[in-house]
DNA sequence: GCGTCAACTTGACACGGTGTCAAGTAAACA
DNA sequence: TGTTTACTTGACACCGTGTCAAGTTGACGC
């Protein structure tokens, strides 16, 4: 009968570091080539262990965004677009948080984008992370809506999913990376973009 | 000393059979789970033969892409756009035979990306087919330019990388797949996309 | 008819990475 | 003292890719 224990199984500052050495692997190595080994070696325990923890590769990548986002405070980034005050500024705001935000992410992205085309749990996993990122379109184009600014080529739907479309992390990395944009450059091209597109005219 | 044979090694025939064995499960499975010995199974051979033909998987995927391009006459199509008179026109013909044709080659596509993240052969592939997919979007781009209907906006280089990205397939299957978007729509939107910001006002 | 060569066959096997199983250890606790 | 928890070591199965060796079959030239 444990009383003084702590409070979850397993042991909570074991798995705290492997969700850091997963962390920290991935974000080094951009997410390939980091195998459950790798994570247990860097975490100081063996590799079985880790399946006492995580039971599955899947799961463990999934573990790792949620620390991630825990350490990060995404969430309240991507949030903090919520206080400005006309829809346009919002939209702004919303794709400045995004477009810092997501260098950050990249490593982990990688890894369970790439999952994400055999494994069905990583796929499920990261169609969340991305439906909540939507949600966050949603409201900044609903926010132009209000406004009544929101351009009327698009219904709001519509504009919705191109403007998430627009801001996908595939499309950084092309621009980026393939492109060789820097990052302001693509936070700027980005902000024009939606607001030549999503902004009613004068 | 060969002289009535088949001009190539290794039995062209069964090269054939191969590459529309490869095509067909890929395209019927959308890229996912087709293992060699699939395509040896359904091409009537062994698996040990298919390397013979193929000493890589990715090499019989990128040969498979080759075949399809040979099949449904890509070039052809893809500069027919060429003979557009306007700038504009050049364009909307570029995005609608383009938008056309990716749901023809979505299946092989997938694959290719998905190796893309581990192989370095398939990653190479599927990147010099769409350096060419980008030349086109520079010429489209390159022909209002000379129209002098370009929009301010962008300098020409910055106006082909943002082209080439948002008709990317990834963005395609995000629209389509993920949204819901019927393929008119698709291009439609895409078209007034480009127009709206590549095109000078007025 | 004889050899030979090319295209294929069967069957075995190595490798890498994931995930599983069984048995043992070491410290914490009652 | 005995039990429980968190871990260890080591072996192993599975899957898909790619390799190797030895055999078969048919078409060819001579």
């Amino acid at each position: 009968m444990m009383l003084l224990d702590t409070m979850s199984s397993k042991n909570t500052e074991t798995r705290n570091r492997i969700l850091k050495a997963s962390l920290g692997l991935l974000e080094a190595s951009q997410g390939k080539d980091v195998r459950m080994s790798d994570i247990a070696k860097l975490a100081g325990i063996s590799r079985q262990a880790l399946y006492l923890h995580f039971s599955t590769r899947a799961e463990l990548l999934i573990a790792t965004t949620l620390y991630l986002d825990e350490i990060k405070g995404t969430d309240d980034r991507l949030t903090s677009s919520r206080t400005a005050e006309t829809g346009q500024q919002r939209l702004d705001a919303y794709i400045d948080a995004w477009g810092h935000y997501i260098p950050e992410i990249y490593g982990i992205a990688k890894a369970l984008l790439a999952m994400r085309d055999t494994d069905d749990a990583a796929a499920e996993a990261w169609d969340n992370r991305m439906q909540a990122m939507k949600e966050g379109c949603k409201a900044a184009i609903e926010a132009l809506s209000r406004d009544n600014m929101l351009s009327p080529d698009h219904p709001p739907e519509d504009a919705t999913d191109l403007l998430w479309t627009l801001l996908s992390i595939r499309n950084w990395e092309q621009l980026t990376l393939d492109c060789g944009w820097s990052q302001e450059k693509y936070i700027d091209r980005m902000k024009a973009l939606a607001r030549r597109n999503f902004v009613k005219d004068e």
